[in-house]
DNA sequence: CTGAAAGCGCTTACAG
DNA sequence: CTGAAAGCGCTTACAG
């Protein structure tokens, strides 16, 4: 009697897709294996809460099928994305290279994916960029310079974030301590002679160009030399270049940038306007980014570590994630900066080494 | 009678969360507007599906209570997750700093998220993060080195997926014309009186170092010239500077590396070496990227119009999400590459010019 | 240990 | 033009 026109209606058994989109789900392993969507879903998740029988057939069908979780339909009864954002000012900036590999390498490591953002050194867009991000992401790094605190700190209520490179009170950061790197800095121009230091500043709302300056100005009076802040200007390579004029007329005998490029884009100028760097003009710059050691003369830089700091931003988003507790305390190790010496900064015009 | 302990018990009213995680949803609007939640989707969706009276109203109260469409939410039903995978090989190339941020410019332009993934240089990895990534988004750039032909058609037929320097049969690819560039440098070698060239060539899967040799060697051919390959190496600063010894060893007088950061460790270990470039060994290399002018001498590239290799991909895949038509037909002008001359080349040494 | 049910927030035929 | 319902693929109390 296998007569398809039948007068019994068939029985109508709900069958589960086998999707469209094509991609295999846990009712396709459930027919598989013949148990309840349910027990795959439990199977398939934390282990241990399925029998060891059960829990193997299922992941046998899985693996047979192909099966892979599909994210969104996770996200929706959890809450939870897996995903991570990293809102970078600038992508082209060389500086976000390692930053963006340290927390690549976390983020993938723990399981999560990393969602890059770019807020093109704006504001607005920054701001913009980041409430279109938010529902979909679990957690976010902040690496840019635009926010203000007040607008950071209503997104740390929101979602768990960590600042990089900045202090915002309430806020999880990881800012490397600047310090030691930047009286490395200030004490090798003294002893290379130098009486007169000028710090090129980067944007006005950079936590981090603020606290650089400040710590070379309190440097710089401890040993009783001058120093004068020259800025602010964009924190690029021809920020650096529009500079030179003030630098030369501030008549300092070294300027320290606010980041490497900055300090590059000086070196070009300088090379253009004939000045000659270190002889005339000594210069350094902050992050030991990919190219500093490439100019000629090589940059003397502060190095800071910014694949760990990649990495440490991502564990400490991940640990609010989990714990969805507040209060993020921290145990880590600090961070620290470390002067690299090159050829791009020597001996003082005029002082008693200069030629 | 608003006694508590009523016998009554309350008519359960399905009240629809004012969710835990605090975003609002549709329900909430729908509530606030006196309508159906199927109509708060439509009016926020596509317009013209609902009075204008109603959208408005709606639109009010969206932008009240500070809306947003949850992407997990819609991406359940529609299938579509709005956002898309750049795979590079490695993020700390500077190569693919302006790739990114292409693609990253017209993905936000388009309304979708781009996810960065990197394959740290490896085929197993490169499968495995696509693999996982790949229920996450609607589409995918690959601009990776290690993958098969077959796995790379293998993903195509699942995905929107397009290639960037290289080609692989049935799968759209953005690979600008490298005979312009490549065929004038080998020109300008020659007229420096060059008639020796090294090729040091990438990762043996690399499709597009193979194609810039094929190009080189048949110029050379044309030109009546000596060509050879050294390689493969790794396309990184120290595989081109372990390549030092065996470019000396091959008596060329000029070498093109395949990438300019190999062009860059091949010029570090020279200066190392004391060989002088350009006098004793012209050098050039491929990309230009970030460093390529900061090194000294600034090296002689053929450029290649990253950022807009980085928009085009993105396009292509979202022509392919949207056209859900496996046929993806490009009328777009052709990109085409471009010899930037600068100190690394110069005369042939022993030549008529030679000093 | 496992099944049945409800729900996550949205979209989209299906009626009217 | 709008409402009611079903469904996207998963998770998770709730029972048993």
């Amino acid at each position: 009697m296998s007569d398809d026109s039948d007068a019994e209606p068939q029985r109508s058994v709900p069958t589960r897709r086998r999707s469209p989109g094509g991609a295999p789900t846990i009712y396709d392993i459930a027919e598989l294996t013949g148990v309840n969507p349910s027990t795959v879903s439990r199977a398939l998740g934390k282990p241990g809460r399925v029998s060891a029988k059960t829990e193997a057939k299922i992941r046998a069908a899985a693996a047979q099928l192909n099966f892979r979780v599909n994210p969104m339909a996770r996200a929706l009864p959890t809450g939870r994305t897996h995903t991570l954002a990293l809102i970078v000012a600038d992508i082209t900036n060389p500086l976000f290279f390692r930053l963006v590999r340290g927390a690549e390498l976390a983020a993938t490591g723990a399981g999560y994916a990393l969602v890059i953002a770019e807020s093109q050194e704006s504001g607005d867009a920054e701001a913009d960029v980041i409430e279109q991000i938010m529902p979909s992401v679990d957690g976010i790094v902040l690496a840019t310079t635009r926010l203000s605190p007040e607008r950071i700190a209503e997104i740390a209520s929101r979602k768990p974030l960590v600042v990089v490179n900045r202090e915002v009170v309430g806020v999880t950061a990881v800012v490397p301590g600047v310090e030691r790197g930047t009286q490395a800095l200030v004490s090798h121009l003294y002893e290379m002679g130098h009486r007169s230091i000028a710090y090129l500043s980067g944007p006005v709302t950079s936590w981090m160009s603020e606290r650089r300056w400040t710590i070379i100005l309190e440097a710089a009076e401890a040993l009783g030399i001058a120093a004068v802040e020259i800025g602010p200007a964009s924190p690029t390579l021809s920020g650096g270049r529009e500079a030179l004029r003030r630098v030369i007329a501030s008549r300092a005998t070294a300027v320290v940038a606010f980041n490497d490029l900055m300090a590059m884009g000086l070196m070009q100028a300088a090379a253009e306007a004939a000045v000659v760097v270190p002889d005339e003009l000594s210069v350094a710059g902050f992050d030991d980014i990919f190219g500093s050691e490439l100019i000629s003369p090589a940059l003397t830089t502060v190095r800071a570590p910014l694949v760990e700091m990649g990495q440490r931003a991502v564990v400490g988003v991940l640990a609010a994630v989990s714990s969805e507790d507040d209060a993020v305390s921290e145990d880590m190790p600090a961070l620290t900066t470390e002067l690299i010496v090159r050829g791009s900064t020597g001996h003082a015009p005029g002082g008693p080494f200069s030629s």
